[in-house]
DNA sequence: GCAGAATAGTTGGAATTCTAATGGTTTGCC
DNA sequence: GGCAAACCATTAGAATTCCAACTATTCTGC
């Protein structure tokens, strides 16, 4: 356990507590981590299920959500924009470009740029499948109060910022 | 638009306002489904990193955690445990029988059956590794009132028993 | 104005996960 | 008792994602 220093106080005495019969609430159900899968997961499965019925992967639909928004991104920016890693973009835009969704652009200016438009049939998967990612939404917090969702969107901020912050 | 019925009402209303320039809280960053990719690709990150510095991948990690609680189950039941499929058990048990992590033991009961076993080398990682993950528990939701990480816990259940209803 | 650094995109190889199909083993039913 | 169905694990092959290394282009400093 060499590397147990600049571990927070918690962290040894939770083990050593639970070695003698406590619940310190890490254990596979109750941590937040393990949540955070687990609910992503099924989201995700859902998802998946209802675009995938429409010729277009998962890994493809956050690259078509953020072209809706803005088009002509590079595929640099989209990178950014998505979260993903560039060699991760170039998968998913081979895909999208052999389906008809975008179109790759030179940019002229600089011919270092790949600049990325959505053609007729991309555009067109907008109000196809958006609807049924607000469906989802929608139904995921069923039962829950406006209250508690917005308490999570902002929970899941602050846990984003801490995380990022960890992660230089 | 062929399957839109079956949808909820605020799917086609919010799209459709959307289009004429309301924020209707369901672009990349508001909407809840995205928050739940963000933060929970996040902690995955920072528990990869902290974790593969013991040998340990993140796949094999979920295994670890059902075993430390229940040595000697199965693969099927270690498979529904840990919320995978079996190939993906096999997948992971392999890295981890090679590495000394645990050993594999056919019934002699049911020779169908495969109880899997922490090896010394398997149970000896539960004190190195738990500390890191309540660490990152821990620095994840600093700064968050204790009351709102309930909030979050009880919400993500729900949604999580609303997706999977949903899923059937 | 040119050498080296920075930037943009791509390719190659690995890890994780899934679905579908296959091979043993056990159970159930006639 | 024997054969079909169910059950458990595995293999094969694909999708998504990453890191590391590469190519092509542009910018910077002298």
């Amino acid at each position: 356990m060499s590397d147990s220093k600049g571990l927070v106080p918690e962290a040894l005495a939770a083990v050593e507590a639970a070695a003698r019969g406590f619940d310190v609430q890490f254990d596979s159900e109750t941590s937040v981590g393990y949540l955070l899968r687990d609910t992503y997961r099924a989201f995700t499965k859902i998802l998946q299920a209802r675009i995938s019925a429409h010729g277009v992967t998962i890994g493809q639909w956050y690259f078509l959500r953020v072209l809706w928004d803005q088009d002509g991104l590079t595929q640099r920016e989209l990178s950014l924009r998505v979260g993903m890693m560039e060699p991760t973009t170039v998968t998913a835009l081979n895909g999208m470009e052999k389906r008809g969704y975008v179109k790759r652009v030179r940019n002229t200016e600089d011919k270092r740029k790949v600049n990325i438009y959505l053609t007729e049939k991309g555009q067109a998967l907008r109000n196809v499948l958006l609807p049924h990612a607000i469906d989802v939404n929608v139904r995921a917090v069923a039962g829950v109060s406006l209250d508690d969702v917005e308490t999570v969107r902002r929970t899941l901020h602050a846990m984003k910022r801490n995380l990022d912050a960890l992660g230089v």
